[in-house]
DNA sequence: ATGACGTAAGTCGTCCTACAACTTTGTCTA
DNA sequence: TAGACAAAGTTGTAGGACGACTTACGTCAT
C-alpha cells in the first residue's frame, strides 16, 4: 500500500512475491568463516550498538527488528527475510535471531508459519497503544504522533498512607513524593497522573526534577530502570479526580492502577493514570 | 513457604538452595546418545502427549511448564532446575527448552537470570486472571475458583449493522447471530455479554448450542480454534446494557470490545463484554 | 490445453556440540 | 578479617546438520 522506498535493503520483501521459493544470491554462512568470529563486516550489526545496547544480543536483535517493523519498512502481510538471511545481516548466529523472532511472535507482532516464513501480524502495527508493552504515557503518545506535555498541579512530600506503603513495599509512615499532573495530547488533556514515588532513594534535586518531565528519565539516571508493571484496570466516574479548564464533564476514566517494579522485583512507584474516556485507545493483542 | 510434597521430582527447588554450584549427579547429554533419537527413556516426554498435542515441541513444553507453575509446583522466587535438566527430563533438547522458557519469560511468568538460573515471578502466579491471556470468561471464572454459568438473555438471528460488518469482514447485509447473555460467578452477576457471530459458516444445529455453554466449545467442534482477539477497552456508564434482579445500581462498567479471529485470520465472532465495575479484577503484567 | 501429481527448493523446527559470559560459592592468602 | 582467586554451575551464542512442512514449478496423463 505504502510507497516507500527501501532503506537498507534487508526488508525489501515488499517488491517480491510473499511466499515459494525465490531464485536470488543466498549468501552462505559458514564456508569460510572462522571458528570464533571477533567481528564480521555485516550491515546491520553496528547498528545494534547506537541504542539499544542493553539486553541479550537476541533481545537488542528483536528491538531493532520490531522498531523497523513499526516504522513501515515492512507492510502488514508481507513476509520477513528467512532466519538465515536476517543472522547474516546482523552477523549473529540463528539461535539469536530465532530468539529475537520468538520475541516479537509472543508480542504478537509477527505470526511465524512453519515451511513458509514469518510475515508481520495483519495488525501488528495497530499495537503501537497496547497496553502490555511498558513505557511511558508520554512515550506512547509520541509513538501515535501527537505531541505530549505535562502540567505540574501538584508535587509534595508527605506520609506514605497505608494502602500506598503495603504496595511499595515501605516502612509505615515513610515519606513520599505525591506528584499530581495533568497529560496532554497536542493540547488536549486526555489523562490525569497521580504518582507516587518513595523519597528515600532520592536527593532534593531529583525531586525537583521529578516534577517536569517524564519520571522515567530521572529514574534512568539513578540507575532505576523499569522493568515490569502490575496492573489493575478499573472503570471509574467521579467529579473529583479532574481539574482545571478542560476538565471533561462526565467525569469518566479508565484507572490504570499500578505499580512498577525495576529489574530487581523492587517496587520503586505506585500511579493512579485516570485516562479520560473516548480520548485514548486502549489496545490489546490477546494470544494464546 | 509452603508445605507441600514433591510431586515428580523435576521441580524439586524448594529443597535446595536457591542458586550456585551444587554437587549431585549430573546426568550428562551426548556421551552415549546415538545421532538420530527415536525415542529416549524420560519422564516427562510421555506427558505432553496428553493434552498439549498442538503447536511445536517448544511451545507443548511451554504449556506444559506453565501448568506446572501455576498449579504451585514451584514457590514464587524460587529457581526452576537448569535448562538441561529440564531437557533431559522432558527428553527435548535444550534449544527446544530454551524457545518454551523464552516464552514463559515473555508471559512474565518466569525471570531468567545470565549465569544464575531461571526463577518463578514473584507475582507470576497472580497473573492467572490477565486479560492478554485469550481465554473464555467462563474458563477464567473457573480458574479463579469459582463456579461460571450462564442465563440466555436474548439470541436471534438478524442482519449485521454496519459496525459489525466492518469487524468481521463481512458482506453488507449478511446474518448474524444476536445472543446476549448474564455471566454469572457463584451465582453473582459479573458481566454482560453481547455475542455477535455470522451464521454462515453455521447449521441449525450449532446455532442452537450457541445458546447453551461456552461458544468456543461449540466452535471447537467445527474446527475453529481462536488464536487472537483485538481488544479495546473502555469505560462505560450507562443503565441501558445491564438487566435482571441483579442489575447493578450506578451501571458503571469495563467494557472489552473484542474482536476474535482464528488461526488463518479470520474474524469470527465479535463480543462486547461489559464486566460490572468491582466485581472483576483484570489484572495485566507489562513488560518491556 | 488442462488438471493431477511428483519433485525440488526454500523455510522453520529440533538436535548436538562447543564455548563464551556471567554468577555464586568456597577457599586460600596476605 | 578482608580481599583475591579459583572452581563450578548456569544461561547466552555459535555453527553444523537434518527433519518437517510449505510452496512453486515442471512433467505427465487425460
Amino acid at each position: 500500500m505504502s510507497t516507500r522506498t527501501p532503506t537498507s535493503g534487508v526488508f525489501d520483501t515488499e517488491t517480491r512475491p510473499a511466499t515459494g521459493p525465490r531464485v536470488r544470491n543466498r549468501v552462505e554462512v559458514g564456508d569460510d568463516a572462522p571458528v570464533s568470529i571477533p567481528d564480521r563486516s555485516t550491515a546491520n550489526r553496528s547498528a545494534l550498538n547506537a541504542p539499544s545496547k542493553s539486553g541479550s544480543l537476541g533481545r537488542q536483535v528483536a528491538r531493532h527488528l520490531r522498531s523497523r517493523i513499526m516504522q513501515g519498512e515492512v507492510s502488514p502481510g508481507a513476509r520477513l527475510p528467512s532466519e538465515t538471511e536476517i543472522a547474516v545481516d546482523y552477523g549473529v548466529s540463528r539461535v539469536t535471531v530465532r530468539t529475537a523472532i520468538t520475541l516479537l511472535e509472543s508480542q504478537g507482532l509477527v505470526d511465524v508459519r512453519h515451511g513458509s516464513g514469518t510475515f508481520v501480524s495483519d495488525f501488528g502495527t495497530e499495537i503501537k497503544t497496547g497496553i502490555q508493552e511498558l513505557r511511558s504515557i508520554t512515550e506512547t503518545i509520541r509513538e501515535m504522533g501527537f505531541t505530549p506535555s505535562m502540567e505540574r498541579h501538584k508535587g509534595e512530600t508527605r506520609a506514605a498512607s497505608e494502602h500506598e506503603s503495603k504496595r511499595l513495599d515501605l516502612m509505615p509512615g515513610e515519606q513520599v513524593l505525591d506528584l499530581q499532573r495533568a497529560v496532554y495530547a497536542d493540547g488536549e488533556v486526555v489523562a490525569y497522573s497521580f504518582d507516587v514515588i518513595p523519597t528515600k532513594t532520592l536527593d532534593a534535586q531529583m525531586l525537583e526534577r521529578m516534577g517536569q518531565g517524564s519520571v522515567f528519565e530521572v529514574f534512568e539516571t539513578i540507575g532505576i530502570t523499569p522493568a515490569r508493571a502490575m496492573a489493575e484496570l478499573h472503570a471509574v466516574s467521579s467529579q473529583e479526580i479532574a481539574w482545571g479548564p478542560q476538565k471533561p464533564e462526565q467525569g469518566l476514566f479508565l484507572l490504570l492502577d499500578q505499580v512498577h517494579f525495576d529489574k530487581d522485583g523492587k517496587p520503586f512507584m505506585y500511579s493512579k493514570s485516570y485516562f479520560v474516556e473516548g480520548r485514548f485507545q486502549f489496545v490489546i493483542l490477546r494470544t494464546r
